[in-house]
DNA sequence: GCCAACGTTGGC
DNA sequence: GCCAACGTTGGC
């Protein structure tokens, strides 16, 4: 089992909507980032564990926890001109978006924020707290997964 | 293929 | 709201 983390902005689209979902379960679609497309696309694996990162928010940090009922599949959003993620470059002969479906495990007790993260010096290696990363999906390695849970 | 301009992300 | 960092675009 491989190790995930995905951000979205709660005020779009926050872990309280995922648990709200029908299922608790909603395709993480709108990604229009190739390095995110790939992993979703072929690296993800369904019953991979991924913390749900809030960003752009009052205080950003891990909120939760969910996990990969769907591996990659063709993100329909890029192919519809009524949808915000529309891109006219996408063809549904040849997809160039993906996303998975991810379902509600749970919340954390309290969001562990990205601060605390940037202080641990065994997560610097962690793509997040690097400086200007913008990557919205990333890996987790095991250890760094086992060691954030410690913090909650 | 280079690189300037532009748009977006996301912390602060 | 500001702005640094980054990815993408498109002219050449």
């Amino acid at each position: 089992m491989n190790y995930w983390l995905m951000k979205s902005e709660p005020d779009v689209f926050g872990i309280d909507d995922l648990y709200k979902a029908p299922n608790k379960t909603e395709p993480w679609d709108g990604v229009r980032n190739y390095q995110a497309r790939n992993m979703m696309r072929d690296e993800m694996k369904k019953g991979d564990r991924v913390f749900f990162y809030h960003s752009n928010c009052k205080e950003p940090g891990i909120a939760g926890i969910m996990k990969i009922v769907r591996e990659g599949y063709p993100d329909h959003t890029a192919l519809d001109p009524e949808q915000k993620y529309f891109d006219p470059k996408s063809d549904p002969e040849n997809p160039r978006w993906y996303m998975v479906d991810v379902r509600y495990l749970r919340k954390l007790k309290r969001v562990i924020t990205l601060a605390e993260l940037k202080a641990i010096p065994e997560l610097s290696d962690l793509a997040l707290v690097r400086r200007g990363n913008r990557l919205s999906i990333m890996p987790v390695s095991k250890q760094q997964w086992d060691l954030i849970l410690t913090l909650e």
